[in-house]
DNA sequence: TCAGCTTCTCAAAGCGCTTTGGCACTCCTT
DNA sequence: AAGGAGTGCCAAAGCGCTTTGAGAAGCTGA
């Protein structure tokens, strides 16, 4: 006769998984006095049970009846124990870690805001499958050697990249070093096959330049992010082929490329709205630099909406929202605390069975109408 | 006769630190081939040593001839050797790891956008000291259960608290922990002495709000963060004795407080501004609302500077520059990033001596006058 | 020449966990 | 009654490193 536990299995040397069995570490309330960290052999000398038989009681392993697992659990939970990480960690040969490598602007010491909220929808899928995160920031210039330290330390199990550039070395690196990784956003220039997540820029700016071509706009200002990134690219893409679709051809004078800094986006409205023939319509890659756009738009005088129009990428961060219930700015949005969940749940698969082809998630973004655009203005 | 290496010494059973004696594994360059990661056994079966002897060569001891060192330092550099990081936590009973506990707003799943330049600050210094980085993302509302995991895992050295609330009982949990750590910020109602870095928001406020009256501005609308939070309530009172030393009373009607989105901001200055006495100046909390607020006056036509004045608080995020030459916001100015430095610093003193009194750095933010302050509006 | 230092190297223990391989015991089955 | 199949527990090995304690080899001075 099988304990309910057994889950249908002779003997399995797996631990029980099946069904309800929800693992015994996770969450459980603590005990009252805040006593210091105690190790498995106390643990086990208290209840007079060799280290093992609590090892495996505590790990939902079949072998343990089911009364002296109650008796170890509850012993554990009075004591709050807690394995100790890197010895677990050695024994079972991974590090229950996901590595997350953030670029940092070695010319203004930049920040993405984006990473933030990215962060946040992954750490939720980390913690809910027992894994924690650790950060690198690494300068954008940096050598191989981080990922190569990353790889022979065995710090993680694997890694999310950000801010991929188009042409990154880094993937055909991470190939080599076996390291499990997705990739925030694509690699232009890549050829192998590896997992990523990643917006449809081509396609969300390419809807958002026909859109302003509907309404009448000829001259549309670019304000894109940084040409070295991926993404910028495949924006510039997608708003160049909308033009060629209509027989037009850009102009290079309005199109401008750096990072998504509120300042950025002011300097070069200013810029390109003080030119003989100003656009009548920005298309700005970031709702910072939007930001910009318009106070230069409100400070020549000019109404948004009407005298010139926006369009803005929006990843929705959740400190950054574009309105309420009217958005401020007509937008391609997606957000980014989704693509960050979803880039967790891949890598987490991809950890636990590191053969599996590799698989990725284009999101398409919406284009919500909001209060920054309208007709072209008439008269030029 | 002496090696220079040694230090002088005789003999020390400490590894070499003095003078320019670098650690060896800091920052050295790759080598060619990407050869998976190689362990101490095997790098001294290489050299025909044993562990003991590559062990501490690598690790600068002195009972090493500098010859065999030199050997195996070119060895560990070609096959580029790095110890597991998990083993040598293990063995010497300490992971080089610091925690930052982020609390997430579970009422709107917000980030507060401010941490992300804070750990570019912190990272800086833990890399240049051989730390590593790890998050944890709790709810604001989680239990001390948390503290208590991270404390037992033993998964990291120390840690940083972000975001403290005046009733801040993750301190006197932490101390039970004797887990060091260091807080962003204060808890103004506990009493036991902990490191902390904060910025003089009290002072910071009441000055600013000295400014808005010597401007002849006496209706001020208050934009504060929420006042749970223990910075919010350190402006609050700011604010309030800034006005109280002039015999003024502060209107409730003119004071908000909550999360510091840039809706919020919009959303209250569209509200004071339609009172019977509309404020003739704001005070606000943080740059991304004070853009709200701006919108706002915009909206009603109102000329910033002139019809309504706005100081904010000034975070210094990498992409939010308040202006280049010219502040757009005349604000009490303190970088965060800074802060993440000092905050990493005093954390890292105090796990090399974890017995050392708390020590704490009070960081005075520069009042810098902007485009968005001016004379209060005559006639009112 | 031999004790007494240094100088260099190593074997082995130990960090706290998981996991292998067994052992003793009970319960069927024939 | 004997053999086989579970069942519940444990001793011991091993993860990859650091560190202790000790030993071999080379040098010095009496």
């Amino acid at each position: 006769m099988h304990h309910g536990l057994l889950c249908g299995h002779r003997r399995p040397k797996q631990p029980l998984t099946c069904g309800e069995f929800t693992r015994y570490y996770t969450g459980f309330e603590s005990a009252l006095g805040a006593a210091l960290a105690m190790n498995l052999k106390q643990l086990a000398e208290t209840l007079g049970l060799s280290p093992t038989t609590v090892s495996r009681a505590l790990n939902g392993y079949p072998e343990v009846a089911a009364e002296t697992r109650k008796r170890v659990e509850a012993a554990a939970r009075q004591h709050d124990y807690r394995p100790n990480i890197r010895a677990r960690g050695l024994a079972m040969g991974r590090s229950q870690m996901i590595g997350h490598v953030i670029p940092v602007s070695t010319r203004h010491e930049m920040m993405n805001p984006v990473f933030s909220d990215f962060i946040a929808g992954a750490g939720d899928a980390y913690a809910r499958a027992g894994y924690d995160m650790t950060l690198s920031l690494v300068p954008d210039d940096a050598e191989a050697s981080t990922y190569r330290t990353l790889a022979n330390k065995q710090s993680v199990d694997g890694i999310v990249i950000h801010g991929p550039r188009s042409d990154e070395h880094r993937i055909k690196l991470l190939h080599e070093l076996k390291l499990p990784f997705v990739v925030h956003g694509r690699a232009s220039a890549e050829e192998s096959a590896y997992s990523w997540v990643d917006v449809n820029n081509r396609r969300a700016f390419a809807r958002a330049t026909q859109l302003l071509l509907d309404l009448g706009h000829r001259r549309i200002a670019l304000v894109n992010g940084l040409e070295v990134m991926d993404f910028a690219i495949r924006r510039r893409q997608g708003f160049e082929t909308a033009l060629a679709d209509r027989g037009l051809a850009p102009d290079p004078a309005l199109m401008h490329s750096d990072e998504m800094t509120e300042h950025y986006g002011h300097d070069i409205a200013r810029k390109v709205l003080s030119l003989d023939k100003p656009p009548t319509a920005f298309l700005v890659s970031s709702l910072i630099s939007a930001i910009g756009v318009r106070r230069a738009v409100e400070e020549r005088g000019l109404k948004l909406g009407r005298d010139v129009s926006i369009i803005t990428h929006d990843d929705e961060l959740s400190y950054l929202g574009n309105g309420k219930d009217v958005p401020i700015f007509t937008a391609t949005r997606s957000s980014v605390r989704e693509a960050g969940r979803i880039a967790a749940d891949l890598l987490l698969d991809l950890i636990a069975d590191p053969d599996r082809t590799p698989r990725h998630r284009l999101l398409e973004a919406e284009l919500t109408i909001g209060g920054s655009t309208g007709p072209a203005p008439q008269g030029h």
